[in-house]
DNA sequence: TGTACATCAGTGAACGCGCGTTCACTGATGTAC
DNA sequence: TGTACATCAGTGAACGCGCGTTCACTGATGTAC
């Protein structure tokens, strides 16, 4: 019903979708201007008239995967939450899923491209670090009552590690990682109880 | 001293040596043969005579950064201890010194890599994994006693990701969520103390 | 001690390929009258 | 209601560049006799 769109726009949009899970799945530099206007049903050639260049693409496709990941991690999240979890644990549960372990291309865009990030251009840095801080700030909505908000950054550093390394490890290694992390965290960050 | 090293292995010593900086720098695919060649004073030409591929390069440039920054790491902390400090606050001052915020170049590999290591080849991931398993065991071999010796690979994660996203942030951010992860770290895992 | 030859380490030109970007052109849709 | 024209969105060929890899060749060092 949202669609008020011009042809143009749904191309637009599109591109982006495709884009925003090719950059998760392949790294910034892992796919090209062609093979996403292809996978997007079009020819490379008309690219320039959506976007004044490449990296102009990849800040629009982080901005979409910061948006499709926080819609399914809130929508995990409540999953959990309705089933009595805290709002903490279902952060740590829903971030730290083994689900995630293989199919970055649908997880978070900050543990998919962190160590690269440094390496772009301004204008991708520049998004990039937008998308550390909106991260953080989500974190430390989650975070419990009685735990110091500065605990955000250490805490988003954490699963964002720990996903990294999950993944390089790999199968039984990287389960084992991941579980870990979610244990320590959880227990860690307890709500008001002992306090 | 230690020059019982034909001119073959003397070239190829210092081929490994421009590009374990120049991956941990650039990033894998960030430096190519010939710029690396030309750093260490060749011609592009003569890389094959000395790597069956790029790719070969790239795993003997890893374990090359891995021991370069063991060495590093270890002379940091001998100096710490030296003073008086724990083996775990020693490691964590000088695995996120705020130094190497800026010189990517002479730091860990395993955060330098960590969100390409699962976009390269076999041989590359192998390594990788082996990279971020020796950062672990080193990490558990610093861990103060009456710790979970499973806390390792948290606290990797945490210190691998705390660097990648200051290095992100950069400036007064990137210092700010250095010093909290350390004061974090030192405080949750003190020594035996209150036990 | 000297000469002839083999081996070693590296050179530099070339190849093939992929990629970001440009551009003249096309077919469809919308607008003017 | 129909015709003429303008605009829009996309096509596909081409350009320039960088990169990994190959290869015929060279100059220096080592070995045989």
């Amino acid at each position: 019903m949202t669609t008020n769109l011009t042809k143009k726009e749904q191309s637009h949009e599109r591109i982006v979708d495709v884009a925003a899970r090719a950059i998760r799945r392949a790294g910034y530099r892992g796919v090209g201007v062609a093979d996403i206007m292809k996978e997007a049903g079009l020819t490379h050639g008309g690219f320039y008239a959506h976007f004044a260049s490449r990296d102009a693409l990849l800040v629009e496709a982080m901005q979409q995967a910061s948006r499709d990941n926080q819609a399914a991690l809130s929508a995990s999240m409540a999953r959990r939450m309705s089933k009595g979890d805290s709002r903490f644990s279902s952060l740590v549960w829903s971030y730290l899923h083994d689900t995630h372990l293989e199919r970055a291309e649908h997880g978070c865009v900050v543990a998919a491209l962190a160590s690269e990030m440094t390496r772009q251009g301004d204008a991708v840095q520049h998004e990039a670090r937008r998308r550390v801080n909106y991260l953080v700030e989500f974190v430390r909505s989650a975070l419990p009552e009685g735990v110091d908000p500065e605990q955000a950054e250490v805490i988003t550093a954490t699963m964002v590690g720990a996903l990294q390394l999950a993944r390089t490890l790999g199968g039984k290694a990287g389960r084992a990682l991941l579980a870990q992390t979610r244990e320590a965290l959880i227990q860690k960050h307890q709500p008001v109880s002992v306090r």
